[in-house]
RNA sequence: CGGAAAGUAGCUUAAUUUGGUAGAGCGCUACGUUCGGGACGUAGAGGUUGCAGGUUCAAAUCCUGUCUUUCCGACCA
């Protein structure tokens, strides 16, 4: 790498936090505003957001949801109906307080999360077994007081999807519950390469009046987690208090069970974390808005006759792509297509043309390979498939090489003071040994994962020491 | 929200200590020469120094407030 290079974007590994702002900005996926925490999702990020939304959309879709707008604003009487979704949410809400000039009789909130929306609007609609299961989504913009702001991981005006549910029983709701952690996971793995574990959040990490909250978890390159999507299973808490209610088949009135989902721009964010490297972004090929970016070399007949060839090519395998025709030298164009992440290059360039040859470039490994300009769509076509399963193992091996699995509470303390990463550790299930884990070590409980969670050894709490009931991840978070 | 640092052209910055005509490099525009790892020449455009007050004959510079950014804590997707 070069001296311009090292100037433009900070080493990963010299400073974490000044990379990633480097990589989100040279880029060019976000921008900041003049408002703190409200970020400007610049066209090349909300592209990628636009990818992320199209694949979840058409999962939403083909399992039953149904996509709807709710009102921004939540009256203050209507947020306050849930005791401890108040209580979580309060903190951290913006209040409406004037109409043009005029004081509003009550405030409103900028909606946090819109449960207390759609119970108001659920207990309209339903009344009828037949009614049920009522699956809603929307995508949409909501709003959270933060303290602390950073581009993707932490904004005031979040973009994200919320699902909204409601069944007959806990069972159908629970199944749903699951059934959307398990779209998250699928698509986190197989579109963004990101190896994530799902698992259970204890009660003192679960959504604020939830009866269980399950989440996907991913590790940075730093090892800090990053919590990517939740799903939760409220049970009657809401319906009860909401006073929806339904006849049932038998004619009695019951309040249904329900659930919410949700994801957002973070995502982005991850993809940064997880993947890219000092030159700039790496993006997997699936969520890529192009796949391919295509540089000449020098403005000649054969060039353009070559890039002719290979664009009607892509075009038929409905690659995306995109020609730097920019008077830039070389040079520039092959750094400006890396800070992109563009997953392929291909440079056309008359050395290779003399012997029928172009040269494709992967992002990845940046690896260099010469074809006929007669197989590059063939073996496009294959690298795009490899570096998706590339990436994604080199997450994973990366990820399973920093997690750590102590015996005892001291070593656990020196891992947690020397090495970034995750723990798994037993645990007793009580929230003393987490709040004490949290004080004394920084470390917060991150999931329990539905697998391989049984007590293992002395099968005692790494904490009190205590019969441990499960085993629990443990990491600092973003 | 506490503690610290910073804000001058699109970007990186000089001038701030010691108040006195805001200067450069990159980028940008036009033309030309170039083109296999961040090209070069010539000519240009671009600033009420984050914002608002104050001190002063005079403020980028000193003082107060405020906004934004970054880092460290507390809080959180």
């Amino acid at each position: 790498m070069n001296e311009k290079q090292v100037k433009e974007i900070t080493k990963r590994d010299i400073d974490f936090a000044k990379w990633y702002t480097d990589v989100v900005k040279k880029a060019d996926l976000v921008d900041y505003s003049s408002v703190k925490g409200s970020m400007i999702i610049r066209p090349y990020g909300y592209a990628i957001w636009e990818n992320m939304q199209r694949i979840l959309d058409k999962k939403f879709k083909e399992t039953g949801h149904e996509n709807l707008q709710m009102p921004m604003f939540i009256p203050e009487s209507l947020l306050q109906v849930e005791k401890d979704h108040v209580k979580g949410f309060a903190p951290e809400v913006a209040w409406v307080t004037y109409g043009g000039v005029n004081k509003l009789e009550e405030r409103m909130c900028v909606r946090p999360t819109s449960e207390t929306l759609f119970c108001d609007h659920f207990k309209k609609i339903i009344s009828s077994y037949k009614d049920l299961p009522l699956l809603y989504n929307q995508w949409c913009t909501i709003v959270r007081w933060e303290k602390t702001t950073r581009p993707f991981l932490r904004s005031r005006e979040i973009l994200w999807q919320e699902g909204h549910t409601m069944h007959q029983s806990e069972e159908d709701a629970l199944n749903e519950t699951l059934r959307m952690l398990k779209i998250y996971e699928d698509f986190q793995k197989n579109i963004l390469a990101i190896p994530v574990f799902t698992g259970k959040k204890t009660d003192k990490e679960k959504f604020a009046g939830a009866k269980a909250t399950y989440a996907i978890e991913a590790m940075m390159y730093d090892g800090i987690a990053l919590q990517n999507a939740t799903s939760h299973y409220f049970g009657q808490n809401f319906s009860k208090v909401f006073n929806i209610k339904f006849l049932n088949k038998d004619n009695k009135l019951e309040n249904p069970y329900q659930t919410s989902w949700g994801c957002t721009t973070r995502m982005i964010g991850a993809l940064v974390m997880v993947h890219s490297d000092d030159r700039g972004l790496v993006l997997p090929p699936r969520i890529a808005p192009v796949k391919v970016v295509i540089i000449p070399i020098g403005n000649d007949e054969a060039v353009n006759k070559a890039i002719n060839e290979i664009t009607q090519d892509l075009k038929d395998s409905n690659v995306t792509y995109k020609i730097d025709n920019s008077d830039k030298t070389p040079g520039f164009k092959f750094a400006q297509a890396e800070v992109k992440g563009y997953p392929i290059r291909i440079e056309v360039g008359k050395r290779d043309l003399e012997n029928g040859c172009v040269t494709i470039v992967r992002r990845d490994t940046l690896e260099k390979i010469k074809v006929l300009i007669s197989d590059a769509i063939i073996k496009v076509n294959e690298l795009l498939i490899n570096i998706q399963n590339d990436m994604y193992e080199k997450a994973l091996k990366r990820r399973n090489s920093m997690i750590y699995y102590p015996d005892t509470y001291e070593q656990m303390k020196d891992i947690a003071k020397n090495k970034p990463g995750f723990i798994y550790t037993n645990w007793c299930g009580n929230e003393e040994c987490e709040n004490k884990i949290k004080d004394e070590l920084g470390l917060k409980s991150r999931c329990i994962p539905f697998e391989n969670n049984e007590p293992t050894g002395n099968k005692k709490c790494i904490c009190c020491k205590k019969d441990a009931k499960t085993k629990i991840y443990w990491a600092k978070q973003y």
